[in-house]
DNA sequence: CTGATTGCAAATGCTTTGCACGCCA
DNA sequence: TGGCGTGCAAAGCATTTGCAATCAG
C-alpha cells in the first residue's frame, strides 16, 4: 500500500505546478511506493510490464524526473553506472548507502555522527551544506570467510536484482 | 612535469599486465598528471587536441580504463551525469569533494575523522570498507551573500569547466 | 475548449566494439 | 614474427525530444 503521506505530497506538487492528475502517473507512482525497492528506470519498465501495466519509457522517465522534482524520489548512484531512485527518503531524510563489493547487495543506514560531522567539515570549508551523498563499497562477513557473497548466489536463484558492477 | 611516481606505477603496472609501453599511451599519461585538474573524457580529449596531440577517443577510453585498473586514477560523480576521473589520489588516497550548488566549482578535502567514522559504521554493520565516497553539494559563502556564485562569472569568462549540473 | 499528457519513433550523448592495419618486444 | 595497440566507423545503451493524437479541467 502506498503511504497516504505519498499520495498528499504528490497531489499538492501537481496543484503547485498547475499540472495534471492522470491514470499514468497515478499508476506509475502507486506501483514505485507500494515497495521500498530501489530500482532503474529499466527494472521500473520490466516490472510494471509483467504486473500488466504499460507504461512508455518516456513517461516513465518523465514521471521520475516529476517525483524528484516533488522530492519524493532521490537519485542515487550505486557506482554501476546507471541512475538507481530510492523511494526512502521521505522515511529517512538522510540515509547512506552500502554496497557489498561481491553481489551489489545494498544496504541503507543512517549515522547522526556521520551527518553531523560532515556538516562541520562543510561549515568549515566555508560553505553550508545541501545535499550529501556518501557510498561506501564494501565486503560483508561471509564475503570475507567464504570468499564469495552468499547473496550473490540466493539472488541469481531469485532472479533478483544485482550487477551494481558496471559491465 | 609528472611525478616519477605516476611514471614507475603506470610502468609496472603495464609490465606486470604483459602490456606494452606505447607512445600514445605515454602522452596521455603524461598529459593527464602534468596537472592536477579534474576531466571527463571528452575535456580530456579537448585539451589534447588544442595541444596538438590527436588520440583518438577510443584510445583514450581504454587507457583511462587502464589507469584505473592501475590505480592511478579515480572515477569520481560529481552529480552531474558524466563520469568525472580524478588523478589525485596517489597523494592523498582518501580525500572527498564538495561541489558547489551555483558554479559547480570542486573543492577536494581530507578529513580523518570522516574516514574513522565511515569505518566504524561499516563496522558495526559487519562489513569491512574497501572504497568509500562522498560528494557534498553546498553553497558557498558569496554566493548565499549574493544570490550567485562568483566563480560562475569569472568561469564563463575564462570558458573554464563549469556546469556540474545535469541540462 | 485549451493546454497538458502520452506514445512512438527519431535523435542524443557517452562509451564500447569489430576489424584491418601498424608497431612493440 | 606474433600479438598487442590504434583508429575509424559502427554498434550499444540510457535518456531525451519532436510531434500528432488524446485527455483532464
Amino acid at each position: 500500500m502506498m503511504p497516504p503521506a505519498v499520495r498528499e505530497k504528490f497531489d499538492s506538487f501537481i496543484r503547485s505546478k498547475g499540472l495534471r492528475q492522470t491514470g499514468q502517473r497515478d499508476s506509475i507512482v502507486e506501483f514505485i511506493f507500494e515497495s521500498d525497492d530501489h530500482f532503474t528506470p529499466d527494472e521500473l519498465f520490466d516490472r510494471m510490464s509483467r504486473a500488466g501495466m504499460k507504461p512508455s519509457r518516456a513517461t516513465l522517465y518523465r514521471t521520475l524526473a516529476l517525483l524528484c522534482e516533488a522530492n519524493l524520489l532521490h537519485e542515487i548512484d550505486l557506482g554501476d553506472g546507471k541512475t538507481t531512485y530510492d523511494p526512502n527518503f521521505l522515511d529517512r531524510p538522510s540515509h547512506n548507502h552500502l554496497v557489498c563489493v561481491d553481489c551489489g547487495k545494498v544496504t541503507e543506514f543512517e549515522d547522526d555522527h556521520i551527518e553531523v560531522l560532515h556538516k562541520c567539515v562543510s561549515l568549515r570549508l566555508g560553505f553550508r551544506p545541501v545535499k550529501q551523498s556518501l557510498r561506501i563499497e564494501a565486503a560483508c562477513e561471509q564475503l570475507r570467510a567464504k570468499g564469495h557473497c552468499p547473496n550473490l548466489i540466493q539472488a541469481r536463484i531469485e532472479g533478483k536484482r544485482l550487477p551494481n558492477r558496471k559491465k
